[in-house]
DNA sequence: GAGTGCAGAGAACGACCGTTCTCTGGTGAC
DNA sequence: GTCACCAGAGAACGGTCGTTCTCTGCACTC
């Protein structure tokens, strides 16, 4: 338990919004901006409408725009990886596990905000340009491609699936988000299901 | 043959460059800095320096930098479909035409300047504010997938097979493009040959 | 109540964007 | 040679970017 008491200065939390949390606030309505238009589609500027926090708040914060763009990255790895791991939970066999990402996928895909992969995205935009957007989804795809490693793993399967079945995954996202449809998601599954069966074959 | 005679203030080919020569040398600029560095990330300026033609000529040739970004696409998805044609072209038997596709992303990864697909980046970077971006990757992706409709239906193989294979190549570009590996394409191969032979049991 | 400090609003700043305009030098016609 | 024209170089323009600064008003101290 944090003591309610304070230091003089220090606003309780019945106050304004202290930093913390207009960080969240800003890292949110930034990540919102972002995918929706893209980094360089979203100003400070439209940053601080959206948020309702000012610049000079803004830039006490987040020392630039590319620690924003980063933090928003980061963010959202996490809240990808916890997607993933909590939909994988809910399965208790191994194949089932597996196939718990692809429904994941499915469900992402028809959110009326969708527009593909966040890190994708940035790829394309920023990639060539920034060092470290690049690095960022890097980590992001290798982390994924470690996971569904382990996820393989534990069904006894070759080493050579989890490649694929990330490869599956990729396009899905790609395919469904400059589509428009969400099919993608069914039909990678169902590949997927297909490259599992024939990994295990005779075990 | 276009005889040699010429109206009065019309260039010779001895000449300085005509408006088709420096057309395509504009377009050919900008289609490797913007694939390099992201369309925004290219200045009129720079493609000026570039390309070597002085920005009144640049916009006499084309009215704005959208409509070179335009060009660039379509001409880009002409190079495409030309490169998978050719490639499929060379075998006969209606698996090795389709998986001949795989081998032509393979040839394409190991590239230099290889920086995934020019289509799916201009999306993630434009595709949630120009409408005319998102509509030139739309039809360039749908494109590519009744191609491969074709090439599974030469095949005798069920419709499902086409969107999986599909995915696979979209999944092995964007894979290839972050990771700098060229690997992708051959797990995709080896992923599509599996579909493949699955589509195909009990013909 | 007077003074102090800090927060927000938004103007200002330099840099760059896409686009247009001006100037200059050279080339062709006669 | 003289003149008209046109292309190229790059300055200029209005706008927007990321970032900083100024001003104002409020809240707290003593």
């Amino acid at each position: 338990m944090v003591p309610d008491q304070i230091a003089p200065g220090i606003k309780t939390s019945s106050g304004p919004a202290d930093d913390e949390t207009s960080r969240l606030s800003a890292l949110e309505a930034a990540d919102r901006l972002f995918y929706a238009k893209g980094i360089q589609g979203v100003g400070m500027d439209e940053l601080r409408t959206a948020s309702g926090i000012s610049l000079k708040r803004l830039y006490r914060l987040f020392p630039s725009k590319d620690a924003i763009v980063e933090q928003v990255l980061l963010a959202r790895h996490r809240k990808w990886t916890e997607g993933i791991s909590s939909a994988v939970a809910r399965e208790t066999q191994p194949r089932e596990r597996l196939l718990a990402v692809y429904d994941f996928l499915a469900a992402w895909f028809i959110q009326e905000d969708f527009r593909g992969c966040a890190f994708i995205n940035s790829f394309g935009e920023l990639g060539g340009t920034s060092a470290r957007v690049a690095e960022i989804v890097r980590s992001h795809k290798e982390d994924f491609q470690k996971y569904l490693s382990t996820l393989t793993a534990e069904m006894g399967a070759p080493p050579a699936l989890a490649p694929q079945l990330a490869i599956l995954a990729e396009g899905a996202q790609t395919t469904a988000a400059i589509s428009g449809n969400a099919e993608p998601a069914r039909q990678a599954r169902a590949a997927a299901e297909v490259l599992i069966g024939a990994a295990l074959v005779g075990q």
